[in-house]
RNA sequence: GCCGCCGUAGCUUAGCUGGUGGAGCGCUCGGCUGUUAACCGAGUGGUCGUCGGUUCGAAUCCGACCGGCGGCGCCA
């Protein structure tokens, strides 16, 4: 039994072979059956001719349709006229699981796609999708395990918030209230005086009623949290673990983003340093552009889209004023109006991909930010506690890993990116 | 939360200055031994989102409701 991808081979040309998938498309001519079948690892044309088959292998090619799965057996032909230049001449053709009428023809809207998604996974881009989501993932555990970071996990069920309280989802939790987590970051603190460098895959959730292309109410969130490790080399860390995947996806994934016809040179035109740009500067090239934009206001989609465009590789926009980023982050001590933090916006248009930077690590200073924010200290007790008990200078940052894919495949939204997207209205499948 | 837009056949849609709803794809049957989202012929399929109003007459005009889409804000 052989793989679609390696009949492509002028060794076999003339040899007989097994090989089994579904039925990506047939055609009918008289006499001939057409029939592309696809697998895993790509399609090839079947060629059923009354000929060379018995009459009963003839039959189920005749009636099975779209979808159905089989396995065929047959010689390997250079052809010409077949897409891709082989197809198999079969000799036998066998119907293993015979598909109902496919509810997906050539018209599809997005939604409804959206809710055949369970069978539109079959498609060839969201296999080319979920292939380079696959090497995202794996890219992303090889450089941490490669950085020496530790592999943790934190609970998903939260008692509270850990910025603002509006964003969560609450849960019933045996007759009290639970909440699922929004993100990691406080627990990933509680790991760093034991394990130093660790890092987590899992998802977050956020009850937004976000509308837009960038957003998901469900995404997996890549955090990292470091000992001892300042803004400026936490932003280092970031953009070689970026590179990192973004060399694995080259290697690995080039089928899959021609065929998503991904403007590959972009990605291979990728080098650092990245760039980095202060806030106060940011406002200042807005209003070049003609962004009506005051200092002290936070970044917006416009904003971002005006910078990401300027630039072809992915942009630091550091040392944000401290009044619109969380209590948490840590002010700079040569200008404490601002804070040590950066945000990684992704370039062609794509925006914001990571928040980072380095918390406050003083008692005093986290209990003073605390009150200036109006919040409860008792909320946060415990993650107090952790400035009470060896405190270390530390840094950290959150990844939306959908993002990443969703720019590296260069798609239009989100919800491709993602095999069941998660928003305010979709719930199904 | 705010601002726009849209609901017509299984799917994609035309019809929207009111006068008995058309098409493509799909599906069924037939034809074709080289098709490429095949082609050719025949057939199949609609309480025009729901309720109410205006009118001799409503898919079309008005209102309410339901469902959905796009963008902003929020952020990853």
């Amino acid at each position: 039994m052989q793989k679609i991808k390696e009949l492509f081979n002028d060794d076999l040309v003339e040899k007989e072979v097994d090989t089994r998938g579904w039925i990506y498309r047939w055609r009918e001519s008289g006499k001939i059956i057409f029939i592309v079948l696809r697998d895993s690892t790509g399609i090839i044309q079947v060629t059923v001719s009354r000929d060379n088959v018995s009459e009963e292998d003839f039959n189920s090619a005749k009636s099975a349709g779209i979808e159905s799965s089989v396995i065929v057996s047959g010689i390997v032909k250079k052809d010409e006229r077949a897409p891709g230049g082989f197809e198999i001449l079969a000799k036998k053709f066998k119907v293993i699981g015979l598909s109902q009428n496919f509810p997906i023809t050539k018209d599809k809207s997005d939604e409804f796609l959206l809710d055949m998604r369970h069978l539109w996974l079959r498609s060839r881009e969201m296999t080319a999708v979920l292939k380079i989501r696959s090497t995202i993932f794996d890219m992303l555990h090889d450089f941490f395990r490669k950085e020496g970071y530790y592999e943790v996990q934190a609970p998903m069920f939260v008692s509270s918030a850990v910025e603002g309280g509006s964003t969560l989802f609450e849960v019933p939790y045996f007759g009290r209230k639970a909440y699922l987590t929004q993100s990691s970051q406080f627990y990933l603190e509680t790991f760093i005086f034991s394990l130093e460098n660790v890092y987590t895959v899992a998802p977050s959730f956020r009850a937004e009623k976000s509308r837009t292309r960038r957003h998901l109410t469900e995404f997996w969130h890549l955090e990292a949290e470091a000992a001892w490790i300042g803004n400026d080399d936490m932003m280092k860390l970031e953009e070689r673990m970026i590179m990192h995947v973004i060399e694995g996806i080259l290697e690995k994934n080039r089928e899959e983003l021609i065929l998503l016809k991904r403007d590959i040179s972009k990605l291979e035109s990728l080098s650092l340093p990245f760039n980095r740009m202060e806030y106060a500067d940011v406002i200042k090239i807005g209003k070049d552009v003609g962004l009506d934009l005051e200092y002290g206001a936070d970044l917006g989609a416009d904003e971002e889209y005006a910078i990401t465009q300027k630039f072809d590789k992915p942009t630091f926009v550091i040392h944000f004023p401290k009044e619109i980023k969380p209590f948490y982050h840590r002010p700079d001590p040569e200008n404490p109006s601002v804070v040590l933090n950066h945000d990684l916006l992704a370039p062609e248009g794509y925006g914001e991909i990571i928040g980072g930077g380095e918390r406050i690590y003083d008692l005093n200073e986290l209990l003073q930010r605390i009150k200036e924010e109006n919040l409860n200290p008792e909320d946060y007790s415990w993650y107090i506690d952790l400035r009470r008990y060896g405190t270390v200078p530390h840094s950290g940052f959150g990844l939306g890993i959908d993002r990443l894919v969703w720019w590296i495949a260069a798609l239009d939204h989100i919800k491709y990116a993602v095999p069941y997207p998660r928003n305010v209205r979709r719930l199904v499948p």
